[in-house]
RNA sequence: GUGAGAGUAGCUCAGUUGGUUAGAGCACCGGAUUGUGGAUCCGGGGGUCGCGGGUUCGAAUCCCGUCUUUCACCCCA
């Protein structure tokens, strides 16, 4: 009987995992040189945890399931709550700054499509304990950092950073009350995602006041950082938020990756989560779904039961990064092919001696493949060349005799004879792995 | 939850007035080649034409149902 693969899932095969490695082996590096520390947590928590914030739709779409004793449980669909739930029960044992990332694998009972699946792999890297702009814009670095490390340049991607604080403390200066708020930001999350006019009908659904329509308007066509300056008052509440997105934006300009950043005041995020800064990185087309999004959320350890500590961080997805690497051509020189350093050929009769020396080779730190087949040295050689080895090592009887093997280049075809001590005694045993 | 498309070999796909034993390219395995690889040539394996029902002498092909899948909407932590 065949079993299908279950919907929304993916299988890694050789060349499929060469991939999620190459994603998932630069966001750690990246992430350990901007100085975050690696954690992890369970693959499945408390269902009530993931009922906490969110509404029942988002608690729809989790994997649930009842263990024997009779406990509610739910496969991750984030990690941020796990995050929360850590540091929560450390914060005062934890050094400060927290300055954390994960690579989770996270599950999301969604309808499949492009760039969405039901299992995959997101990048999470958060800050917490700091409430300056300066930390934001290191988050933000951190992820142009790793976008630019993989090849993506400015004319790919773009940042696109707004505030929430901003947007909040602007609508309420325009009269529009604390309990429309939520109800407005849905909208207004849809500027770029919808043709202008759908967008401008659906804003005046929400506004009914010709007036207060017109100011949230021009904001909205705001999108540079002095025009923005001269729309609002000096020593306003909006004007300390305004200033935080200058200062982020100065700050990710003086660390080099100005090009990739503006200002759009149509990025919202979706749910009341966020409360200040926020961010989303998009391909410059505009064909994909975002990349990924973050932003600073300064109620969430408190949401947990932990203290009122004020957070930033970034989430990136595998399922949408891949598509536009695969788009822009970036992996097929980049992502390493399978590799060997020595295939062991031989020729006749020569008992063990093959095996010795692939033994030898292997305990010493390198990869060595032989044959399991009886097979011309032509089939071997053709087998050494599918595994792309670096090396063949052939012996035959009369190398055997002398104590001897060859050596051949694959690369080049070149081949050399050598004793076998002096082969072994000439190898750097330093190699990685090494016992 | 709503809507549109697609299911033929491992993959990408051909395959119409309905008619022998369902094809190609790539991939895989083998041979040419039991002491020299990547190329080339030759050969081979691999299919319940998604599944079920109907129409028909006869269905991959027409009709109905169903399942799967892709894309979009909703949502997107």
């Amino acid at each position: 009987m065949k079993i299908p693969p279950v919907k929304g899932t993916r299988d890694f095969y050789p060349p499929d995992m060469a991939i999620r490695n190459f994603i998932v082996d630069g966001w750690k590096k990246v992430s350990l040189r901007n100085g975050f520390e690696e954690y992890d947590g369970p693959i499945f928590e408390y269902l009530k945890m993931y009922q906490i914030k969110s509404g029942d739709e988002i608690v729809e779409q989790l994997f649930s399931l009842t263990d024997r004793g009779g406990r509610d449980l739910a496969l991750r669909p984030e990690i941020t709550p796990t995050l929360a739930r850590m540091v929560n029960q450390q914060i005062n044992a934890l050094p400060k700054p927290i300055k954390w990332f994960s690579v989770p694998r996270l599950f999301r009972a969604e309808r499949p499509q492009k760039g969405r699946l039901r299992e995959f792999f997101q990048w999470n890297i958060d800050i917490i304990g700091v409430d300056q702009p300066l930390v934001d814009a290191e988050i933000i670095f951190t992820t142009v950092d790793y976008l630019r490390n993989v090849g993506l340049a400015p004319k790919d991607v773009k940042v696109k950073i707004s505030s929430r604080k901003l947007l909040a403390a602007v609508l309420k200066s325009y009269g529009v009350p604390d309990e429309k708020l939520e109800s407005l930001y849905v909208v207004l999350d849809k500027k770029g995602k919808l043709p202008a006019d759908t967008f401008e009908q659906m804003l005046a659904e929400q506004v009914p006041d010709k007036e207060t329509l017109a100011k949230i308007s021009e904001f909205m066509q705001i999108d540079s950082i002095p025009e923005l300056g001269e729309l609002i008052d000096a020593g306003s509440e909006e004007f300390a938020a305004y200033n935080e997105i200058k200062e982020v934006l100065a700050t990710l300009e003086t660390m080099g990756v100005g090009d990739f950043c503006i200002y759009d005041p149509g990025i919202v995020r979706g749910l009341a989560y966020y409360t200040g800064i926020v961010f989303e990185v998009h391909d410059a087309v505009g064909d994909l779904r975002a990349i990924c999004g973050g932003g600073r959320y300064d109620n969430l350890l408190r949401d947990f039961g932990g203290p009122a500590i004020s957070a930033t961080g970034m989430g990136m997805g595998d399922c949408v990064l891949e598509i536009l690497l695969k788009e822009k051509g970036l992996l097929d020189q980049q992502v390493p092919k399978r590799q060997i350093d020595y295939f062991v050929a031989c020729i006749g009769d020569i008992g063990n001696e093959a095996w010795r020396i692939i033994a030898k080779l292997r305990s010493m730190g390198y990869s060595a493949n032989i044959s399991y087949k009886t097979g011309g040295l032509s089939k071997q050689l053709k087998e050494a060349s599918a595994q792309n080895a670096n090396k063949c090592i052939i012996i035959g009887e009369e190398e055997l005799k002398e104590s001897k093997i060859g050596i051949k280049d694959m690369a080049t075809g070149e081949q050399e004879l050598v004793g076998r001590d002096e082969f072994f005694s000439g190898l750097d045993s330093a190699v990685v792995g090494t016992e």
